[in-house]
DNA sequence: TTCCAGGACGACA
DNA sequence: TGTCGTCATGGA
């Protein structure tokens, strides 16, 4: 049991990202969250269960199906930790935009929601496979993928797969990414970037390290990864709290629900200012109104 | 039929 | 430095 910082809606949390009943690569249910992750260099199952309320929140880790020795969870502590977002702050965030009323309406609303993190490659992939197509054509997309270059792992009777490497995509004929209806682009920018991952000219590795700004100049200096796609991955695998992604079609149709006008990207860049270090928070919050009906 | 989805690139002026 | 056409598919 490892007790988290509140407020945290572990269930909303979670639901976020995650908008397909098919993603193969984890596993969610209400309350539930499950993933193969590496641990000492093994695959095994993680299984994150809510085990207390918002302003009070545990979360239950369960490791192949079973309570973690001792040894292990001081291992996953920080893991955990850091998939589920625990060091942001969202007392600050909610102070900061009790001056807004829309925006602290939505606050209200979806209290203890942040944003879960998720490993870099994998959302970099999903990034680029959502470019310009609805989500749900890109989970298509990514399903196929991980299916045909990811690797099965048996887990409870039931299949997780982990995402496909950047050997493994490196290596693809992008041929076969045009077969499973990626578009001639995106099937070169996934195998190109792969390339360039494991010939070590690509490092994904140093974004943790550098700030937003020198993060977006670095990942866009990479062909098929624009602004849109560098600030989406930042604040969806970064769980960076300063960057918006003023391009997303997603938070323009939220701003025009919240506040009744719509905005070209500019000026929605703009808009977003203000917010400063909470940018990406406020995104994260705007994108999530638009399922708060569901 | 047209437009728009969790865009990016390359050609062109 | 901007603008425009193109790419892929599916739902509204």
């Amino acid at each position: 049991m490892l007790p988290l910082k509140p407020p945290f809606d572990f269930a909303r949390s979670i639901r976020f990202w995650r908008r397909s009943t098919g993603e193969l690569c984890e596993h969610t249910t209400v309350g539930v969250y499950r993933r193969v992750v590496l641990l000492d260099n093994r695959l095994v199952v993680l299984t994150l269960r809510s085990s207390g309320v918002i302003d009070a929140p545990i979360v239950a880790v369960e490791l192949d199906g079973r309570a973690p020795e001792p040894a292990e969870l001081a291992q996953l502590d920080p893991v955990v930790r850091w998939l589920l977002g625990d060091d942001t702050d969202l007392g600050a965030f909610y102070g900061s935009v009790a001056t807004d009323p829309p925006l602290a309406g939505l606050a209200g609303r979806l209290y203890g929601l942040r944003a879960p993190r998720a490993p870099l490659w994998e959302t970099l992939v999903w990034t680029i496979c959502g470019q310009q197509i609805s989500v749900a054509f890109a989970y298509v997309l990514k399903e196929r993928l991980v299916q045909r270059y990811g690797e099965p792992f048996e887990a409870g009777g039931r299949t997780l797969y982990r995402f496909p490497s950047p050997d493994a995509l490196a290596a693809a004929d992008p041929a076969d990414l045009t077969a499973m209806q990626f578009s001639r682009n995106k099937a070169g920018f996934i195998t190109d970037l792969a390339q360039q991952i494991v010939s070590g000219r690509f490092d994904l590795d140093r974004l943790p390290e550098i700030p937003t700004n020198d993060a977006v100049a670095y990942l866009s200096s990479f062909r098929g990864i624009g602004p849109w796609t560098a600030e989406f991955l930042l604040l969806r695998a970064l769980g960076r709290t300063d960057v918006f992604p003023a391009a997303d079609a997603g938070l323009r149709q939220a701003v025009t629900r919240l506040y009744g006008t719509r905005l070209a990207e500019p000026a929605l860049r703009a808009f977003a200012g203000p917010w400063g270090a909470w940018r990406g928070l406020v995104a994260l919050y705007l994108l999530a109104s638009l399922r708060d009906d569901e």
